[in-house]
DNA sequence: ACCATAAATGAACGTTCGTCAAGTTTGACG
DNA sequence: CGTCAAACTTGACGAACGTTCATTTATGGT
């Protein structure tokens, strides 16, 4: 080797064509998951719209399932940025985690591309407790110490709340709940941080400003 | 016709086998997928052994799905009814819902036929609802009008816990959560209902008569 | 005994996911 | 440049599935 660097130099074009790969595959599996839903959504099409081979897909995923996450991670990780932008600036860290899961229902029902997503409950709640976990675990702790919340397992209430969430978009969204129903539901779940009903009503009332619009928040991974 | 009574009389036959039939599938069904879980089972297979022709299950149940509810339906009625047996003889309305959790929690995960079909949470969050549903939104009515419980809305609140309870049953059997995190479980499902947390502990360490042994609970429809 | 109707049947169908042998690209090295 | 091994891509393919449907069988009133 002439140069230490030039192998990484070179390697570039199998690295370069990895990243477009994958990132294709992503966004072609999001664009006809959200708009079939999971399951109807071939390997196939989204193999053809992301222009490669339909064997490729299991370079990089080992299976449609793994795909799926995949997408699912990317949705959320998105709207978890975008809530973070508008919360930085509270100070109440109650109000934090009240607003950020407000936030994740309101996207899951109205959002077309949450809602075609919402079979498979327990995968997306488990996307949803890894991705979203970070802020909103984070928010539990705080305002836990700050005396607001009374939550000692703070991964376990995080974890009761996403599969309840995904429930309840799932419900409203197949109509087995009206959409009315949201501000209940936002209560109850504030409940299980072990404030009473009176103090979650509270909460839930406070004014929500509204997330800025999408793709500004596309600054940091 | 020589006599009203004769139709009834001759339609036995068939009716007979109608049930026959539709009982058998259930059965079968049941076996199979508490073995390999849902999705492993085979339409083909449950129909083997119900000794009945691979499309005579369409006759019975639109599809596998249909089927899968009817199993689980059958599940959950039978512990229902075990667990009214307990239940009949608390005093506390509070108590009685908070023993209907942590027993279906507990089965969840230590039976192997519910622990199978822990996936498709949806659909078995669903099924609680409507079959759990009848007695758990009746002690959750009780307990508030007791001054127990502050729920306004008792269905959503079971709707919320059916999905919280099977994902949290899911995450356990899939090792997500340790099995000992159940009591915390069960105390933050407590606090959906509005009562504090310091209730809900109490609550979730009243002593819990064993249930009877299964089978003699299989007196009444 | 006869027949109209309802139910059961299982082979066949159309799809699906995931695999694999064959072909292509890549980049270090002489 | 040319060579070559390793890594990657490809699309045809196998196996398996849920479901359908033309056909056969059973039923019960006449």
């Amino acid at each position: 080797m002439t140069n230490p660097d030039a192998p990484q130099l070179s390697e570039g074009r199998v690295a370069r064509r990895q990243r477009r790969n994958r990132e294709a595959l992503i966004s072609a599996a999001r664009d006809v998951m959200t708009e079939k839903g999971v399951e109807a959504a071939t390997m196939l099409e989204i193999a053809e719209r992301a222009d490669v081979g339909a064997g490729t897909v299991y370079n990089y995923f080992k299976s449609k399932d793994e795909l799926a996450i995949a997408v699912l991670e990317t949705l959320m990780h998105e709207l978890g940025l975008r809530i973070e932008e508008v919360t930085d600036t509270f100070d109440d860290p109650a109000q934090v985690y009240a607003y950020g899961i407000r936030t994740v229902l309101d996207t899951a029902i109205t959002d077309v591309r949450w809602a075609q997503m919402l079979n498979r409950s327990e995968v997306i709640a488990d996307a949803m407790f890894r991705v979203m976990g970070h802020f909103a675990i984070r928010d539990l702790r705080l305002a836990s110490q700050a005396g607001r919340f009374e939550v000692s397992n703070a991964d376990l209430v995080w974890r009761l709340t996403t599969h309840a969430l995904i429930g309840a978009g799932h419900a409203i969204t197949t109509g087995k709940l009206p959409a009315s129903a949201t501000d209940q539901i936002i209560v109850r779940l504030l409940c299980m941080t072990g404030i009473g009903a009176n103090a979650a009503v509270e909460l839930s009332a406070r004014p929500r400003p509204a997330l800025k619009p999408e793709g500004v928040a596309a600054k940091l991974g």
